[in-house]
DNA sequence: CCATTAACTGAACATTGTTTAGTATTAGCA
DNA sequence: TGCTAATACTAAACAATGTTCAGTTAATGG
């Protein structure tokens, strides 16, 4: 049925999702228009309707690949046979490496601002959670906490770290560079478990 | 010279200030448009133009202010004659709640995007340095540290609790309510200074 | 009282998201 | 094979956006 270059439906929505992504990756958050995205697969931007219900929907998908690519990222970091400190370092600055090479996808996740009133889908939200989980095993390793407890440290230090990222990247802190960040992300995991660590041998 | 209402240059800049403070309070960023400003204070879209090189200079200058009310909303809390962790922690509770009490303008001051290329002027990010100063003093009493050290350490703090806010007011994390981020904020502050303090005593 | 200057408006322009009437192509069936 | 129904798709339209600017109005200064 269709007209243009034998795509499915499937097909089609990943080529939007493709150019979309490119577009934001490219020119930021700014050059993403329905217009650029047909211009680029070679449709008319009407077609993007027939697909997304609107550019924002068009965007929670792009952020969802985000996230993906983010989880495999930092998995490999998290998951290694390294210590459990070691590998939640480890873990940060993969996810610091991520934003400084994505940082338009990246700031698209945590600054797209959707219509009050609705918030983000559920497999969006759940892919965060996903993050957040990457890091659950080492904090228990090194904490020995289970439960609520294990929970707030893993969702403090990913929010900490996120934090860091966050102000860090957009230059609303005087720190440059990589190595600026990793130290805020390194202070930050190493103080916080031997906090939780030495309170609890008290 | 004026004739409308007889503000001088400096009146219709803050009226335009008020407006815009305004929209975006009770319509969120979106809200916020030339001719929504124009309509609210009672002159065409084009004066606006005529006192701001455009409205993202308009929201840069509505971020001074918030960021200032944040100043104002915090200063207390950080220089009480309490404990440096109690004034910590009272800190970041003010943070969370103006972060809540005023969400969107809030959120208008770390999402907001300028143009790639232009970054914030020095001005804005002076002011965020600014709320990163409350907690060095605090900071400096309880860990003992100066210079360098003294200077990672508010920043990390500031930075988590920054992202802590972030996620949770965007519902990003399995947390609700006030007492869910505080009980992170608390989390994070407790345990890190404890962290640096038992390294410092070992 | 007139001329100059500045404030201000209204209309215009380009670009945005989104909708829809209409067209073209294919699929299913005779 | 040819007819019909359904669907993929486009082009054009609409409203709203940021921004500019020629022209109008009012106050100032001589």
């Amino acid at each position: 049925m269709p007209r243009r270059g034998d795509h499915s439906k499937e097909e089609l929505k990943n080529l939007i999702l493709d150019a979309a992504e490119a577009l934001v990756a490219e020119h930021g958050a700014a050059g993403l228009s329905a217009r650029a995205i047909a211009k680029q697969i070679g449709y008319a931007a009407g077609t993007i309707y027939l697909n997304f219900a609107n550019l924002d929907e068009v965007i929670l998908h792009v952020n969802a690949r985000t996230l993906d690519r983010m989880y495999a990222a930092i998995e490999p970091a998290a998951s290694g046979r390294a210590g459990p400190v070691t590998r939640l370092k480890r873990a940060a600055r993969a996810y610091v490496e991520f934003a400084r090479a994505n940082p338009s996808l990246w700031r698209l996740c945590f600054e797209h601002r959707l219509p009050p009133g609705s918030d983000s889908p559920d497999w969006l939200d759940r892919r965060i959670e996903g993050l957040v989980s990457l890091i659950v095993e080492p904090v228990r390793e090194v904490t020995q906490s289970t439960g609520r407890a294990l929970e707030t440290t893993a969702q403090t230090l990913f929010s900490g770290v996120h934090g860091i990222c966050m102000l860090t990247l957009t230059n609303k802190l005087d720190v440059v560079g990589k190595q600026g960040t990793e130290q805020l992300t390194d202070a930050l995991i190493s103080n916080y478990i031997r906090g939780v660590t030495s309170a609890h041998s008290e």
